[in-house]
This record gives structure tokens, C-alpha cells and sequence, in this order.
DNA sequence: GCGGTGGGCGCG
DNA sequence: AAAGCGCGCCCACCGC
């Protein structure tokens, strides 16, 4: 279907139900990172298109290639002069058809199930808030923050010693508040499901069904490509790259995710993919070693730090390895460390300072990159592309924890940026591959380290290989990049194989 | 009825 | 003084 078609559709009616590919706002120019309509705003560029100006276009109206390339005319300098024009040419722009094939293939969604799920749902949902009610001893509506923390500190009194407290000057009724509550009064751990259940049935059971397309009969996300600041994509209407996995019942809401009849759901996904970058771009001996030697990185990561050999060490020492992996990457403190694991601060500033002892290149990376951000203005990733940070300039006037807030971000750009970056690449090279062999089998789902794709089952043993590879040698790390599959029926009941 | 904001929470 | 990055969506609440 042709482009002008679903436009001139949606433009008769914005709220019917078409393929609105909003994707359409697809010329993410990689110039600071900035939407193509910020810079058209800034005058730097007078375009019509059909007639319209551009300037005053919602960003749906860059759905033009032509457009989007004598657009580029004006900005090629630019893009020249900051190196971003390979990024550009070759990744950006060659992602969009791979993007716009992906929302039009859609996902199938069972919707039947669905539908048993909200029903079994709202009666549990029932329940609890009629023993809330009865427990509070009044009526109120539990969803309302302020009417919760009214019930729980003044009508209940519980003790609100520590509690922080919202803009809006009420107590926090945020799930952390609520664990620490948990021995206080029967209520919290009632109050904990239902919010665990509302969230469910409000976000996911109810509200994907009603994206099923009417004529294809399945949800087509919109992978917009220029809505976040680091490179990575994002996903909305609906968002899929938050559907549920870490809680049991959440994670019951993927089994809704299936594969058409006579295919395979198949899902690939990088292990460990921005620790690798880390190790690549930091070049700290000690974890690039680690994963040359194939380790569970925590696990290495806690024996190297504690200073035990990887085979003692429990599943609480990997359980910390962990927090500290992931928080390293994005600057997190002392302080922050021991709010996430019940270690003392003193605990927690000593195992920090223990991890930068054992891995001194990533302490270099973490200084390093603070002082680019400082001293050039930006940071970059792999591909060179750009974040800027003008509150850390020497002349800036920003607030300390404003400018501690930026260098946060400064330490996590380059990383989550390169990972975008790798994907994307490896995107675009799959896309290809995948029609070069003729294969039916296509995308259908990008969850920033993840790839979907649908199947169908004769192709799956010629698929799987394609995919490993491509993922693979999408970029050379000097902590090679290693891809896990999974197989199944749907997004829940899925068997790891092999290539 | 609509749009904006805040609190909260789902994911990587 | 603040205290881990990046997103999008739900509901409540408020002002118009």
C-alpha cells in the first residue's frame, strides 16, 4: 500500500483505525540528535511538500523521501562537519524501509486470551478492593495516590518516618515506600497486588486489544526513530518494548504474543551487549579477558572484586555483581548502590572503590568521558554519533546536581548509543540477508538488545544460522558480541536452540 | 471534553 | 544537595 494512501486516510480521519505508520516521522538526521522538525523550525530550511510549508506540517508530512534528501541538501555540511554523514547515509537511512516493513508486518495477537485474562483480572481486582476498604475502614479510590496516602498515614498512621514526600507535599505511596511498610499493617501487601494487577489490566490486557488493526488484524507498532537522545529507538501505539517479563503473572501477558499458523516466533537477543562495549571502549583488560574466556560476567565480576575464586561465589556475591554491572554504567553512587542492595554505605562506597581498583581502565573510561563532555561539548558512541552537554561547560552556571546529572548521562551515552548503533546495523544487514535468500521470514520486533522475528516453519533451520550471524558481525568488538535464541509458538513459551 | 502535569511503573 | 541511564502509558487531578 502506498504511503499517500494511509495518509490521505488518516487525514480524512486522524482516529480511524489504519495503518498510521508514524514512522513516517522517519528522518532521524543524527545531527545533535535533534527531531528533523526542530531544525526546519529553526528556519534553516524553507520546504514545501504537496504545497504545504514544512515548518508548519505536523512531522507525519516528512513521510517523503524527496523531501527528506533535499532537506539533507541544507544540512549535508553540517552532517559533513560533524562526521555524522556515514551515520547518516548508511544506517539511518537505510533503516527506514526496514522499520516501515516491520510496522506493516505487525504482530499477531490472541486476543481471546486477552480477554479470559481481564476478566479473571477484574474479579481478583474486586476482591482486593473490598478488603482494602474494609481494612482502611472507608471507601476510597486506591489508584488515587493522594487518597492512598491519606488512608495509610493519617486514617491507618502508619509511620511516615523516612516516607519521602511528592511535589504535591502527600507521602509517596511508590512500591519502595510500600515494601518498607510490609510488616506494618496487613493492607500493604494488598495495596502491592492490586497496584501489580490495575497496572496489568489498564496498560496491557485491555489496551492491546483495542490496536488490533481491523484490516490485518494485527497491532502495528510505530518504531519512532527519532524520539530519544542516546540513538536507541522507541515504540509506541502500542509501546511493545515494555511488555511485561519480570513478574509471573506480568509475563503470562507475552503468551499473547503469537506466531501466524505455520510459523514460529523466533527471538534473538545480545547477551550482555553493553558490558561488551564497555570492555571494548574502555579496553579494561579484566573484562575483556572475562568474556574472552566465555564467564558469567557477574559471577567473575563478584569473584574479582571479593576476591574469591568464581567458583565460591554464592548467589548473593552475584546477585550484587549484578547491581554493580549495571549501575556502573550509569554512574551510579555509593549511595545508590546501598539503597538497591541493603549494603551500608561505607559498604557499598568500599565495594565501588574496590571495583574501580580491579578494573582501573573502566575508572579511566568514567574520568575520560566526563572531561570530553566537559571540554568538547559532547560525547560520542562507535558510530560517532553525538550527545551534547552544554551544562557541563566550564562557563556553565548549572546547579552541582544538575551538572552531576549530566555527567551521569555523559557515562551512559556512548554505551547504550553504541548499542543502538550495533543493532541498527545488524537491522538493516538482516533485512537484507533475509530478502537476498528469498526468505519469508521477517522482523516483526525491536526491544533495543532483542530481535523478533515470525517464521515461518520450514525456514526456520535456514533463519536461525542468518540471524545468529548477521547479529554477530554486525560490529567488531574486542569483547565479541554473542547472540541467544529462543524459539516458540509465542512471546512466553519459548525453547532456547542453537544456530 | 481537552490538554498538561505528576506519580507511578512496565521494559532494556 | 543529590544520590543509576533511556523510554511510553496509565490514572488522578487541575484548569480551561
Amino acid at each position: 500500500m502506498a504511503f499517500d494512501t494511509m495518509i490521505a486516510e488518516w487525514l480524512i480521519n486522524p482516529a480511524s483505525h489504519n495503518l498510521g505508520l508514524k514512522n513516517l516521522a522517519w528522518a532521524r538526521l543524527g545531527v545533535e540528535m535533534k527531531p528533523i522538525t526542530d531544525l526546519i523550525g529553526k528556519g534553516k530550511a524553507q520546504i514545501t511538500m504537496a504545497g504545504v510549508p514544512i515548518a508548519q506540517a505536523t512531522p507525519y508530512a516528512c513521510a517523503d523521501v524527496d523531501m527528506t534528501y533535499r532537506l539533507v541538501k541544507v544540512l549535508e555540511p553540517e552532517l559533513h562537519e560533524k562526521k555524522l554523514w556515514l551515520l547518516f547515509t548508511e544506517v539511518e537511512m537505510p533503516l527506514v524501509p526496514v522499520l516501515s516493513a516491520m510496522e506493516m508486518r505487525g504482530v499477531a495477537l490472541d486476543v481471546e486470551f486477552l480477554r479470559e485474562m481481564s476478566r479473571q483480572l477484574h474479579e481478583r481486582l474486586m476482591a482486593l478492593e473490598r478488603e482494602i476498604h474494609e481494612l482502611v475502614g472507608y471507601p476510597f479510590n486506591i489508584g488515587s495516590t493522594q487518597q492512598l496516602s491519606d488512608a495509610l498515614f493519617i486514617k491507618l498512621g502508619l509511620s511516615a518516618q523516612g516516607v519521602p514526600k511528592t511535589k504535591s507535599g502527600h507521602y509517596s505511596t511508590s512500591a519502595s515506600v510500600l515494601e518498607r511498610l510490609r510488616g506494618q499493617h496487613p493492607v500493604i501487601d494488598l495495596i502491592l497486588e492490586h497496584r501489580e494487577l490495575a497496572k496489568l489490566k489498564s496498560t496491557y490486557v485491555d489496551a492491546l486489544p483495542k490496536l488490533v488493526n481491523k484490516r490485518t488484524g494485527r497491532v502495528h507498532t510505530s518504531f519512532n526513530q527519532t524520539g530519544t537522545v542516546t540513538g536507541r529507538l522507541s515504540s509506541s501505539d502500542p509501546n511493545l518494548q515494555n511488555i511485561p517479563i519480570r513478574t509471573e503473572l506480568g509475563r503470562q501477558v507475552r503468551r499473547a504474543f503469537i506466531a501466524a499458523p505455520g510459523h514460529l516466533l523466533l527471538s534473538a537477543d545480545y547477551s550482555q551487549v553493553e558490558l561488551r562495549i564497555l570492555a571494548h571502549i574502555s579496553q579494561d583488560e579484566g573484562l575483556l579477558a572475562a568474556f574472552k574466556r566465555g564467564e558469567d560476567i557477574h559471577a567473575s565480576t563478584a569473584a574479582t572484586v571479593l576476591g574469591v575464586p568464581i567458583e565460591k561465589v554464592t548467589r548473593e556475591m552475584r546477585r550484587l555483581a549484578k547491581t554493580i554491572n549495571f549501575g556502573i554504567t550509569y554512574g551510579m553512587s555509593g549511595y545508590g548502590l546501598a539503597q538497591r542492595t541493603g549494603l551500608s554505605q561505607e559498604e557499598a562506597d568500599r565495594f565501588i572503590k574496590n571495583y574501580f581498583a580491579k578494573y582501573p581502565r573502566v575508572k579511566k573510561y568514567v574520568e575520560e568521558t566526563k572531561r570530553k563532555a566537559r571540554e568538547q561539548g559532547y560525547v560520542e558512541t562507535l558510530l560517532g554519533r553525538r550527545r551534547y552537554f552544554p551544562e557541563l561547560a566550564s562557563d556553565s552556571k548549572a546547579h552541582y546536581s544538575v551538572k552531576a546529572a549530566a555527567e551521569r548521562m555523559a557515562i551512559n551515552a556512548p554505551i547504550q548509543g553504541s548499542a543502538a548503533d550495533i543493532i541498527k546495523i545488524a537491522m538493516i544487514n538482516l533485512h537484507r540477508a533475509l530478502k537476498e535468500r528469498g526468505l519469508a521470514s521477517s522482523m516483526t520486533l525491536q526491544v533495543h538488545d532483542e530481535l523478533v522475528l515470525e517464521v515461518p516453519e520450514g525456514e526456520l533451520e535456514a533463519v536461525k544460522p542468518l540471524v545468529k550471524s548477521t547479529m554477530e558481525g554486525a560490529f567488531e568488538l574486542d569483547a565479541p558480541l554473542k547472540v541467544d535464541m529462543k524459539v516458540g509458538r509465542n512471546w512466553l513459551e519459548m525453547e532456547p536452540v542453537e544456530a
